[in-house]
DNA sequence: AACGATTTGCTAATCTATTAGTGAATTTCC
DNA sequence: GGAAATTCACTAATAGATTAGCAAATCGTT
């Protein structure tokens, strides 16, 4: 057969997720592209409209935007009357970032458009799928710890074959 | 108690993916800097080690790249010695991309290292859920079609609520 | 109080993404 | 056979990612 010994016995898992993601959010660009804000700035708009305030550095954690790129995206978005930032009193290296009004209410008007989105793509591919797949993510991000090159201290308790029935929520019947 | 009602109730499902790709990502890295390639360049690399030449267009839709920035991609790539390009005889709008021996042989360097990699991953989460995962993100792909904003003909065959136990991979006992 | 180390936000340089648009070759339809 | 539409690769402009590095403020220790 024409078998290519290759070496290469794994999909490309982070090649998968990006697809994956990729899917999903052709599903939402046309609401961000309506309102004239980018997937990061919606990230951001999202964050800030449960959070109310935060500072650049747990934007950047939570969001997945690298800090550089935060400098300018915060930035543009101050341009664009979508944030305000202040310095702190007590310690004038931090910053307070919040959205304005007028970006509170593109949240409010955006956010049923959103719903409704997510409630389209449960239909799709089903609501308990869809349910356990976020949770299948979730436990991918709990079980795998962020990987530091230079790291000689493992961390995180690692799984093997024999014990993942713990894991559960994958069990077939 | 303090419920803000924003109206958000589903988890930012992209930022997630995001997330759970840079996660695994952050294993995969250190090769690939040590090989002094990018994440885009390793994704074609990887693609034309096993598909031993492709079309610039059947590169952009594996990959997940773009048209316009494969012509720079595959640009710098060239530069580097990395693949090489030529013209199709009877067709000369065509292009035929492959690996150079050089860039055959630093893949085929590489390939136990990310092998090794995907196993060390599978320690850490289970091979089980790691499998089971794969084949929810699969399932994914085949049920969610790509949205294309102007497309009023509906595809890809809805699962209702109802009757996602046919998808019966993640059904639980 | 003062020193060094760390944290924080920022800038700079290079690469990639996104969007729009151009030109050339091919296919389709008449 | 020829015109129109489509396909394909490429270019240009703006935004974001990555890496490295910098200055200022704070913290910890002495």
């Amino acid at each position: 057969m024409g078998f290519k010994p290759t070496g290469l016995h794994h999909r490309n898992l982070p090649l998968v997720l990006l697809q994956a993601r990729e899917r999903v959010l052709s599903y939402f660009r046309p609401i961000l592209n309506a309102n004239g804000i980018t997937e990061q700035q919606w990230r951001i708009v999202r964050l800030l409209y449960e959070a109310r305030s935060l500072e650049p550095r747990e934007i950047v954690e939570a969001c997945r935007i690298s800090s550089p790129s935060m400098s300018g995206v915060l930035a543009r978005m101050e341009e664009l009357g979508l944030v305000k930032r202040r310095r702190l009193d007590h310690d004038q290296r931090r910053v307070r970032v919040a959205l304005t009004p007028r970006a509170r209410a593109m949240a409010a008007r955006m956010a049923p458009q959103i719903e409704a989105t997510y409630r389209r793509i449960e239909q799709q591919v089903g609501a308990q799928f869809s349910g356990r797949l976020q949770l299948a993510l979730d436990q991918l991000l709990a079980a795998l710890p962020e990987y530091e090159p230079g790291g000689t201290h493992a961390e995180g308790a690692p799984a093997s074959e024999e014990d993942d029935a713990q894991v559960g929520v994958f069990d077939v019947a």
